[in-house]
RNA sequence: GGCCCGGUCGUCUAGUGGUUAGGAUGCCGCCCUUUCAAGGCGGAGGUCGCGGGUUCAAGUCCCGUCCGGGCUACCA
C-alpha cells in the first residue's frame, strides 16, 4: 500500500506545537512507509487570512526537520496546491454542479441574521443547533428561482441524508456512529463564492489520493459530514485518524492563549528542535516499552498508527526542558559552539527577547555580548561555552551564564559579597592571589589548583571551601558556576587581576 | 442543553485476562565534589476515575455512573 499523506494548514497563524503535531505524524507515517507528504494551504477563509503566515508554516516544519514532496513551494502532480489557487482554476465548482444536480446539495438564503436569530430560538428552547432544513432544504425551485432573480447571495449547503446511522471508522478509536437527524447540513460554498473546509478539503483529499487524513481530535464531530459528502460523491473515504488534542496545563486545548506555543517561539528561546520533535512525538504517541529519547530516523523507523493514543496529553513544559538539556550535552563543542552563536546573532532572538513578558531578563543584552565574544575572540567564546554545557537547559541558558567571560566587570550579587567577602583572610588571599599572577600571560587549570591548595595548606585551611568562594565570587560575581580552575584558566591572569583588584576594594 | 470522545503515580507513558502495575519527568535523599549543575544510586508518589457484573482470575471484557475534554460559524 502506498501511503499518501497531507498537512493541511489554514494561514491564519503561526503553527503552535498541537498543531505541528500532526504534520510530524504526517510526515513519520509517510517516511515510515516510504510514502509521500503532501503540504497543502487551506486559505478559503478570506477574512481570517494572514499574510506571511504560509512563510511561517514552512519554516517551523523546516526547523523541526520535516520535508514534503509536493506542495505550493515546490509543485507537483496535483497542483496548485492553494486551495485559493484551486478555486481560481474551478476546481470545486464542478463537484458543487454535480451535487445541485443529483439533489445532494441545495442552495439557502437565509441572511447571517436571519441565521443568528434561529440559533438564538434554538438555544432558548434548547433544541439541537444547526441548520435542519430552514426554509430552503424542500424549497421548489421556483423558490430559488425568484430568490436568485432577486439577486440574494445564496450558500450552497450538503443535503445530509435523514433518519440513518452514519459509521465512522477511526484508526485510533475504531467504529462510531452517529445519528444522521443529529448532522445538521454543512455550508458547502459561502456567499463570497469560496468553499468551506467541508467541501474543499474532502475534494481535495479525494482528487490528490490521500490515503490517511491525520487531524486533530476535534474534527470528529463532523466527520460524518464529511463521510456524507464522500458518499454523496461516489468516492471512498481516506482512513480517518483522530490524534487527540494536546492540553496546556490548564487542561483546555492548546492554544495562543497558552503563552509560547508557538513552533517559531521555540527558537529564539533556546530549544533544539531535535528535543522539540521528539517531545511533541511523545504526546499521544508511544513505540511501546520504554524507549523514548529518540532521533528523526529512530522516530520515523518506529512510527505507525498502532502506537497513537485515544487519551488527550498535557504539554509538560518541565519534561521538555530535560530532554532539550539532554540534546544540548549530546552535542559536540564546535556544534553546540556554532548554534549558541547562530542564535546569538539571529534578530529573531533580539526581538523575542525584547518583548515585555521577558526583557526584564536582560538575556538580550548579555546575547549581543556573547555575539561580540565570539567575533573577536572566537578561541576564548567557544571555551566559555563549552565550560557551560553541562549546565544548560536551554541554548539562551548560556547567554546569562558565560556573561562574566565576556564583560571587564561582571556584576556582583550582593549576597554572595557578604557571604564570601568580608571573612578576614580574604584580603591578604587575594594580594598572593594578585601577586603570583602577575605579568604572566597565561595559566594552566593544574596550576591555579596548585595555587588555591598551597595558599590553604600554607594558611592551615583543611578544607578549599573558604579558598574558593571567595575567589569565585571575585572572579564571577556569583557563587555558581563552572568548576573554578577550569574558569580561572580561561579567564587568565590579565582578567583575574584586575578583577582580584576590584574585589580587594570592597573586602 | 445536544452530539461525540476520553479516564494507569502531579505530568508523559508501558501494559492487549494471571506482573510485587514497569519506565521517564518532576519532587526528596545519598554518592561524587570547590559551588551549581551533570552523572550514579535510592526513596516517596497509583485502591489502574467510581460502582456493578462476566471469569478460577480484570488496568485489560460488558453495563452503568461520575469527572474531564471536543464540537455545536457562510473558521479551520
Amino acid at each position: 500500500m502506498s501511503v499518501r499523506v497531507r498537512y493541511a494548514p489554514s494561514p491564519t497563524g503561526s503553527p503552535h506545537v498541537g498543531n505541528i503535531r500532526t504534520a510530524l505524524y504526517d510526515f513519520l507515517l509517510a517516511r515510515h512507509f516510504g510514502g509521500v507528504n503532501v503540504l497543502r494551504i487551506e486559505d478559503t477563509d478570506r477574512a481570517r487570512l494572514i499574510p506571511g503566515c504560509e512563510d511561517d508554516i514552512v519554516e517551523s516544519l523546516h526547523w523541526l526537520g520535516m520535508d514534503w514532496q509536493e506542495g505550493p513551494d515546490r509543485g507537483g502532480p496535483f497542483a496548485p496546491y492553494r486551495q485559493s489557487e484551486r478555486k481560481e482554476a474551478g476546481i470545486y465548482d464542478g463537484w458543487i454542479q454535480v451535487l445541485l444536480e443529483r439533489g445532494d446539495a441545495y442552495k439557502a438564503f437565509e441572511t447571517p441574521e436571519e441565521l443568528a436569530e434561529m440559533r438564538e430560538y434554538q438555544q432558548i428552547n434548547k433544541l439541537p443547533e444547526g441548520y435542519f432544513g430552514g426554509v430552503w432544504r424542500d424549497a421548489s425551485p421556483s423558490q430559488v428561482e425568484a430568490a436568485e432573480r432577486e439577486g440574494k447571495q445564496g450558500v450552497v449547503r450538503l443535503r445530509v441524508p435523514r433518519g440513518r446511522t452514519i459509521v465512522l471508522q477511526d484508526a485510533i478509536r475504531g467504529r462510531i456512529e452517529f445519528d444522521s437527524d443529529t448532522i445538521d447540513d454543512p455550508v458547502l460554498l459561502k456567499a463570497d463564492g469560496m468553499p468551506t473546509y467541508h467541501l474543499a478539503a474532502m475534494v481535495d483529499d479525494h482528487l490528490m489520493e490521500i490515503t490517511h487524513v491525520i487531524r486533530g481530535e476535534e474534527w470528529i464531530a463532523s466527520a460524518p459530514k464529511h463521510i456524507a459528502l464522500f458518499e454523496a460523491l461516489g468516492w471512498t473515504p481516506p482512513e480517518f485518524v483522530h490524534v487527540p488534542v494536546i492540553k496546556g496545563t490548564d487542561g483546555k486545548k492548546l492554544s495562543k492563549r497558552h503563552g509560547d506555543t508557538a513552533v517559531l517561539d521555540f527558537r529564539p528561546a533556546g530549544y533544539l528542535p531535535e528535543a522539540l520533535a521528539n517531545f511533541i512525538a511523545l504526546i499521544g504517541w508511544s513505540p511501546g516499552g520504554n524507549r523514548e529519547l529518540m532521533s528523526m530516523d529512530e522516530l520515523a523507523e518506529a512510527f505507525t498508527l498502532d502506537g497513537l493514543q485515544p487519551s488527550s496529553g498535557v504539554f509538560d513544559r518541565e519534561k521538555l526542558d530535560w530532554m532539550n538539556g539532554h540534546y544540548i550535552r549530546e552535542l559536540d563543542s564546535e556544534g553546540l559552539f556554532e548554534r549558541v552563536v547562530a542564535l546569538a546573532a539571529s534578530p529573531e532572538t533580539s526581538e523575542y527577547w525584547s518583548r515585555e513578558d521577558h526583557a526584564s531578563t536582560g538575556v538580550g543584552l548579555k546575547f549581543a555580548h556573547l555575539s561580540e565574544a565570539a567575533r573577536s575572540e572566537p578561541e576564548y567564546a567557544r571555551e566559555a561555552v563549552v565550560l557551560l554545557r553541562e549546565r544548560a537547559t536551554t541554548l539562551a541558558d548560556f547567554a546569562p551564564a558565560c556573561e562574566f567571560f565576556f564583560v571587564e566587570d561582571p556584576s556582583m550579587d550582593p549576597k554572595a559579597v557578604e557571604k564570601w567577602l568580608r571573612l578576614d583572610h580574604v584580603p591578604g588571599l587575594f594580594e598572593d592571589m594578585m601577586t603570583a599572577l602577575q605579568g604572566r600571560d597565561r595559566v594552566s587549570v593544574e596550576e591555579c589548583e596548585a595555587l588555591l591548595r598551597d595558599w590553604a595548606a600554607a594558611h592551615g585551611f583543611e578544607k578549599l571551601g573558604p579558598i574558593v568562594h571567595p575567589i569565585r565570587v571575585a572572579l564571577t560575581g556569583s557563587t555558581v558556576g563552572p568548576g573554578l580552575f577550569e574558569l580561572m584558566a580561561l579567564l587568565g591572569p590579565r582578567r583575574m587581576c584586575h578583577r582580584l583588584q576590584e574585589a580587594r576594594k570592597i573586602a
